[in-house]
DNA sequence: CATCAGATATGAAACCTTTCAATCGTCAAT
DNA sequence: ATTGACGATTGAAAGGTTTCATATCTGATG
């Protein structure tokens, strides 16, 4: 056990307390750190050893003032409770651990002054870059950001122009498989579940839904609005209720949500509530998170390639703070729909049924 | 739109260069920062618009060098991708946010050298404290920054000594409360699954499901062990595949996992190979997170007070780095049994059956 | 008109690390 | 014995912010 114990109110010792108690100056405790090949191993020795003795912790702030920038990248997520971001994050983490950076997360959880509160310590901070999940794409913020040389690239949501790199699935294609998977099984009367309106992946996979009712030739109107207040179970709980309490014939017959968690949480109310799934109402998620599968009824689902979100969106990310000669892309990758049961029919019922609904 | 661009190569504008562009010295320009109440309305008027003219951003980095002490809490999660976790991190915040500190989320994802490598570094960023769900609560690292004068809040476990402050919910009873359950309804050959062994929680747990197997008159070793590589959905299919696999003679009636990643894993893995829920098989999962409720058939679980948990956690980190007569606490919340379907039998069926299995 | 109080503004020092040009010491070659 | 070369070590400067003792200014009071 080396004497380390610090008795409270002595401050941390410094590289000059390493130098002083090693017998040496500052200069060589400082290559010790950063160039031992350049000392001579009898001194690099008795430099360890004082640093071992004292507790000697590098100071990151001094290092970071010094160096102008620091070893850490952040993620801002949309929302931590959503298992999609987690994953996304997991990506980045892979990128960011063959690097030597740390990640540090940061959850807006939707709300902008939130966003606006990490970006503006992030910036502080000097990070390396910033990858995030805007609430809003177009937030000026982020411009600001890039105007005074932080960089940032957009995750799971492309901006126009090309002020900086993003990565994206592309929802409007992922709205439109999920609907164009309902009409095909013969789903008329449709909803798509989500909001608020200023979530661009709200506003897009709404549009890829209106988008398949058109090219089916049914009027995008017909497409059953049930706004929300946000992307959450519980908001999917309230959903739920609402179709559930429709009367028959004015109920939809099929439900496009605008993510898992609000699936799940609709699926939930909706089976509690006494309406079958699928027989009743079938239903569409995104995302595909694993507990999509796991489900009362296993949902059906956009899946997005999340992982491989984080870890090109972090590559882009260092490319451009490492390159001089970076040019900036929109990276888009390709939903795929994975159909389950909430809109097949009862896998694992010992009595099939057709999921053919009215038309 | 205000002339802060900045061409790359130049570097960020300084206190120095506010003072050079408002005509002041940078004492001022502090204070403005700082103390606005000691600078007259115009010079703060000039000063604030020369700051916004050159798009100036305070450097934390020196702030903190200056100041000792960083403005930033963080949480080492266990598993960034466990509801549990993020849940518990959001009370976390909730107090962040009401002191004006942001919290720096890192996920060690289980593996002891990532949450070493993260503790160093945030010890290196002289945050103003850590909270930590560690892998292993012995885990000399954090009695190293302790000693150091880095404050430490253990989350989610109890630990020997009184080193430093906890918050945990009684494992030991959760795991009493979930197999009492089992053994009242009438389960005589109950499994135990999960792993791996380093893992408090697991012990802890197993430990309370012999303890209520002992008080039942069993022996504690009548409880069939099925271990797993971790606390995942993916463990607990594999655990329910070899569950599922297990002659009918020698299966047991009913499982307690340990937590409701596992539970829900071998839920749908059960699922799908045949096995009926509840009916030959009952299931006790553990956390109660959002999707225990959602699941398949929805899931019996131990709730935990997860976002107060967090709440009360980082209370207790800031009163330790603020008040001087701070004495350190280990606080222990209580969890609760919530019953549905995955023991009692099938909510929501239109032909309700009895779950008495075979004793 | 001189003095003083109070309000403002200033400049240097400190925080800790890293870097780099300069110095020191040693050994080999001349 | 002198020089040169080279490896090891040194010391000062820089990086941006905050603080605090000091200086300056304003206006009022005697």
């Amino acid at each position: 056990m080396t004497n380390s114990d610090r008795p409270t109110g002595a401050s941390a010792p410094s590289v000059k307390d390493v130098a002083a108690a090693a017998g040496v100056s500052l200069g060589t405790v400082s290559n010790v750190l950063n160039r031992p090949e350049r000392v001579s191993p009898r001194t690099r020795e008795r430099v360890e050893r004082a640093m071992a003795g004292l507790g000697f912790v590098r100071n990151e702030s001094a290092r970071q003032l010094r160096a102008g920038r620091s070893r850490v990248l952040a993620y801002v997520m949309l929302d931590g409770s959503n298992p999609f971001f987690s994953d996304v994050a997991r990506g980045i983490e892979d990128v960011a651990e063959r690097r030597e950076l740390s990640v540090f997360l940061c959850n807006s959880d939707q709300v902008a002054e939130r966003e606006d509160a990490y970006l503006s310590l992030l910036e502080q901070q000097r990070v390396l870059g910033v990858l995030i999940t805007p609430v809003d794409p177009e937030n000026p913020a982020l411009a600001g950001l890039t105007r005074r040389g932080t960089h940032v690239v957009v995750v799971d949501r492309t901006r126009s122009g090309d002020t900086h790199c993003s990565v994206a699935v592309d929802d409007v294609l992922g709205g439109r498989l999920a609907v164009e998977h309902l009409l095909d099984l013969g789903h008329r009367r449709i909803a798509f579940v989500g909001g608020p309106e200023q979530i661009g992946q709200v506003r897009d996979r709404r549009s890829g839904a209106r988008a398949a009712l058109e090219s089916a030739g049914l009027p995008a109107d017909s497409l059953v609005d049930v706004a929300t207040e946000g992307l959450t179970v519980e908001a999917g709980r309230g959903a739920g209720a609402r179709i559930a309490g429709m009367s028959g014939r004015r109920r939809p017959t099929g439900v496009f949500c605008a993510n898992d968690l609000v699936a799940l949480g609709l699926l939930q109310q909706c089976v509690a509530l006494g309406v079958r799934v699928p027989e009743e109402l079938a239903i569409v998620g995104y995302d595909d998170i694993d507990f999509a599968a796991a489900a009362a009824v296993p949902l059906t689902s956009v899946r997005q390639p999340r992982r491989e979100l984080g870890r090109k969106a972090a590559e882009l990310l260092l490319d451009e703070t490492t390159s001089p000669d970076h040019v900036h892309q929109q990276v888009v990758f390709q939903p795929e729909l994975v159909a389950r049961a909430s809109t097949r029919g009862m896998a694992g019922r010992t009595t099939p049924q057709r999921p053919e609904p009215v038309p």
